[in-house]
DNA sequence: CGACGTCCCCTTTTT
DNA sequence: GGGGACGTCG
């Protein structure tokens, strides 16, 4: 067959074996840059191409929806079938999908509303407010890691372990949040999977029937899929089903989620997994990254085993950058971009990395002053700006006015006189009646009772919109939900409003954008759900892009976490210094130091050419000087890959605050390096007490921050 | 109701 | 340092 042929050319071996697997559970360990997406895809297309399953047999997952969109773009280019109907997508959307289809049997209303992470929160504020829980004790972001956390594990509240009078507190909160959702008709995000899981579990008709369905498999990133998934995935598999699970264990840098590498040690075990097939030949970068990379996983001890190879050659060094400060490294980092820059390599085709968010500004600003285009990712997206949920919420209530989440929104936004008095007589009446928000005001509005002026204004608001609302397009209810609501009329007046109204234009223009494109696609399998429904979907569970699109003319800036899976061919990965990349919070965390190393796996990986890792010696943290020492991870790279660039600038102090006297009584200036007899390398942080009593404050890395005293402590220079 | 002040906290993030 | 949340005052 020709065809075949031609989907098949060019792949190397390991790839061609991966691909062309008989119908078994396989376990595909690929590194980083080894193909792996391109592999999913063949094998998704060779299997359909050679007539082993048609594309409604098959079930591919993903974890976000641009790799979902990227698999059926590849998908499409290499066969010509349609896409539509098959279901490929993120576990959160096939689950949507799932229990749309089966809402009834899933205990959900057909056009049951999925909370986002801020719908949710204050879902939960709601529910102890009402149960009269003291958030001091119990902060309501705490409580929603412990309820997302324990459906994550599968477990409903009642079959959560409480031992003592704290977790049973969270457990009652859990169980009473469930009940709101139940009462008011809203999934969370882990909400879908759990949901969808009972159903699958508690119903062996609908269990059989997508069971024998989907024959085949198909899951990408497996080593970030949680314990639910990866029951969810079981159960689809059933007794009979291959699931073919494409993953990196070096690459889990999402356990602080939920993520659970054991899945994959679960997974050999549970579906006698014969095949494994090992795919370490990269095809990104130069073998000194990779080396180096290879040097620094070998620290961690819990892996499966791989070893990335590549026969490009060895490239350039990795060059190592040790600053004054932070404002040094990133004037460092900026000057050497310009001069990539000037020498023709173009700025969307380099990245620069850091740890944490809040280590962007400072880059930011040096950018800034240089001229240089950069984009930051990260951040609020589309549609989970405060103007478009507001937006949305309006929709909401059109849709279903029994909506509390959108009602409190927008009850009283743009303010019409309903305030905080107001608001809880309101939710007094609707718990005495047991009814929704929305039955309660339409009750008192009724009743004529006083003090329901702006009420009254609200009730006639959503009625006119939901009749107006009747028989036009979606595009025209966006329209009409922003201008009746006062929604736009409020940002006109506003100093800083012109944003929100282009957001809100953009809106418009988004809903005209997904009715088209729903026309053309899959129209069967969501059934009649109205399109303003398929449209708040779409809302919640694609909140806009996030990750970085490559080929931009703009230098792109993101946390190490947002650049797994894209390359470059320049990458920085900056403030490589104990404490902030192994990030400190890290060390409490059991496993969390390997975390923190695979994190720089992937943040090297990244690099196809020429990789900069530079750290400062003291930085702005939190409002105070830092004095840190470099990284751990720098160490663990043999020297040989190495080209250290040492600043040769003139050592600038912070001129604001001098914290140590410069007076004799000191041996060690500020932000001198030490050695310690026990603690090892170090640098001078600060002194505290008096010249009899003098204490030392010094940062040891790896050994943490150490109060001495003097008179005792044996410190060296170094 | 909104503007302004104060306090507190402060990884990583997709759906 | 700086953003978000909350509280007070005009």
């Amino acid at each position: 067959m020709q065809t075949e042929q031609n989907i098949l050319t060019g792949l190397n071996d390991k790839q061609l074996e991966a691909v062309t697997l008989p119908n078994q559970s396989a376990l595909i360990l690929a590194g980083a840059g080894s193909g792996k997406t391109r592999v999913l895809t063949t094998r998704i297309a060779w299997l359909i191409q050679t007539g082993q399953v048609s594309p409604m047999g098959l079930l591919a997952v993903t974890f976000t929806n641009k790799a979902a969109k990227e698999m059926l773009t590849r998908l499409t280019a290499m066969l010509p079938i349609n896409t539509r109907g098959m279901w490929v997508g993120t576990f959160h959307g096939l689950c949507n999908r799932l229990l749309r289809a089966h809402h009834r049997e899933a205990g959900l209303p057909s056009t049951f509303q999925i909370l986002d992470t801020a719908d949710q929160l204050s879902a939960i504020k709601r529910v102890m407010k009402a149960m009269n829980v003291d958030d001091e004790k119990y902060p309501p972001k705490q409580v929603m890691g412990y309820i997302n956390s324990c459906k994550e594990e599968g477990l409903r509240a009642h079959q959560v372990e409480a031992y003592d009078a704290h977790s049973q507190k969270l457990r009652e909160i859990y169980e009473a949040y469930d009940a709101q959702c139940n009462r008011e008709g809203v999934a969370d995000f882990a909400e879908l999977l759990l949901r969808s899981y009972e159903l699958l579990e508690r119903d062996a008709r609908i269990r059989g029937h997508y069971q024998s369905r989907f024959r085949y498999i198909l899951v990408d990133e497996f080593q970030d899929t949680n314990r639910l998934q990866y029951l969810w995935l079981k159960l689809l598999a059933g007794q009979e089903n291959s699931l073919f699970a494409v993953g990196d264990d070096d690459q889990s840098i999402y356990a602080f989620r939920g993520a659970r590498v054991g899945n994959m040690a679960d997974f050999q075990r549970d579906f006698a997994v014969q095949n494994i097939v090992k795919l370490e030949e990269n095809y990104r970068s130069h073998s000194n990254i990779l080396d180096a990379a290879n040097a620094i996983i070998a620290h961690n001890k819990d892996r499966l085993g791989k070893n990335l190879w590549t026969s490009a050659g060895k490239g350039e060094p990795v060059r190592v950058y040790e600053a004054y400060n932070d404002t040094e490294e990133a004037q460092y980092i900026v000057d050497e971009i310009s001069m990539l820059h000037r020498e023709g390599i173009e700025l969307g085709d380099i990245a620069l990395l850091y740890r944490s968010n809040a280590q962007s500004r400072i880059l930011e600003h040096a950018l800034f002053t240089a001229n240089l285009p950069y984009r930051v990712y990260g951040g609020l997206r589309f549609f989970e700006r405060a103007e478009i949920k507001h937006a949305l919420a309006y929709m909401r209530l059109i849709a279903n006015a029994n909506d509390d989440t959108a009602l409190l929104r927008v009850i009283n936004f743009p303010a019409r006189g309903i305030g905080a008095r107001s608001l809880e007589q309101l939710q007094e009446a609707a718990q005495q009646q047991s009814c929704s928000l929305w039955q309660a005001a339409v009750n008192k509005v009724g009743e004529g009772k006083v003090g329901g002026k702006g009420l009254d204004g609200f009730v006639g608001l959503i009625r006119h919109m939901v009749d107006q609302a009747y028989g036009i397009s979606l595009a025209e209810t966006v329209e009409l939900a922003t201008t009746l609501s006062g929604l736009k009329a409020h940002y006109q007046n506003e100093k800083e409003g012109e944003d929100r109204i282009e957001n809100l234009d953009e809106l418009v223009t988004a809903a005209v954008a997904f009715t088209n494109q729903d026309f053309g696609n899959h129209h069967n399998v969501d059934e009649e759900l109205d399109l303003m429904t398929q449209f708040l979907n779409h809302a919640s569970l694609e909140a806009g892009e996030h990750q970085a699109e490559v080929g931009r003319e703009a230098l792109q800036l993101m946390t190490v976490h947002a650049a797994k899976g894209l390359e470059f061919h320049t990458v920085f990965i900056s403030g490589l210094e104990e404490g902030l990349f192994p990030h400190e919070q890290a060390a409490y965390e059991h496993g969390g130091l390997e975390e923190e190393r695979r994190l720089m796996y992937v943040a090297v990986t990244r690099a196809r050419q020429r990789l900069y890792l530079s750290y400062a010696q003291s930085r702005m943290l939190h409002g105070q000087v830092r004095y840190g020492i470099a990284s751990r991870f720098l160490d663990e790279i043999p020297d040989s890959l190495l080209k250290r660039l040492n600043s040769r600038a003139a050592p600038k102090p912070y001129s604001s605050v001098s914290v140590a006297p410069a007076s004799s009584g000191y041996p060690f200036k500020i932000g001198q390096s030490v050695r310690h007899a026990k603690f090892g390398e170090g640098v001078v942080v600060s002194y505290e007490g008096n010249a009899d009593n003098l204490v030392i404050k010094v940062n040891f890395g790896r050994e943490g921050m150490k109060s001495l005293a003097m008179e005792y402590a044996k410190l060296e220079k170094i």
